[in-house]
DNA sequence: CCGTATCCAAAAGGATACTG
DNA sequence: CAGTATCCTTTTGGATACGG
């Protein structure tokens, strides 16, 4: 039996943690979840549908390219529904599918929490600094 | 009065975009928590104290570079807390502050909700492939 | 109005080597 | 055991220009 390398050990395990995450789907998307334009985007649409240039405003500093990109993989995901209405200009609304929905409590506990706590995150970084 | 170009525009709403971002530290500490590692090192916490090497295997897959970063940053949040034992070789236990514990139903939500929902996300992914 | 496409700078993050 | 320091690749994301 051939002795094994430092290298290959390594190589091993990455396949193994690789392996794992295929295997467990959760994981990637707690990743996606973990994303903080998802959380801004789907608190904005909390009170209703919204069109691309009122998540624009609601959603301040993101960009176009973001704000896009977000928005697919929200749409991929079967979190948000677009809606087109092809008049002149074209009209799209974007809202929270039911999925979504249920996800939203838990989006808003975290956007809730960091409300509520931040002051004390604040006194805790001053604490650690000085 | 002097003709506004569109780069001013930009510019100056970027100005205003930053001093509500600076205005508004709940916004940045919502952006701390949309991190992939913070969820998973609260989580491997969830169940009482563990070492470095510890959070190492729970949370597989994470480099030392960013877990020892992660560890740093919630500990200056005032999320965990991180015990020396100076024995020889010396032992380091981590382990949620009460204001850790009080995040930590929020971020075990985001996993559950992730756990029993990934099948409809894969189907909704599925359909819009297709 | 609602995007797409491209380029490029900045940041995240893994690999590796080394230390008390 | 529990890190720190460095290098270097990959990814992220803003700016800009253009199209249906």
């Amino acid at each position: 039996m051939a002795t094994r390398t430092a290298a290959e050990h390594r190589a091993e395990a990455r396949r193994a943690y690789d392996a794992y995450l295929a295997g467990c789907p959760a994981r990637q998307l707690l990743d996606r979840l973990s994303d903080k334009w998802v959380t801004l985007v789907l608190n904005a649409l909390a009170d209703g549908p919204r069109r691309y240039a009122g998540l624009s405003r609601k959603v301040a500093g993101v960009s176009q390219k973001m704000l896009t990109q977000t928005l697919r993989t929200l749409e991929r995901d079967g979190l948000v529904s677009r809606t087109v209405t092809p008049s002149v200009p074209v009209r799209v609304d974007y809202a929270l599918t039911p999925l979504g929905e249920s996800l939203l409590p838990v989006v808003a506990a975290v956007k809730e929490w960091a409300d509520g706590h931040i002051e004390e995150v604040e006194a805790a970084r001053a604490a650690y600094d000085g």
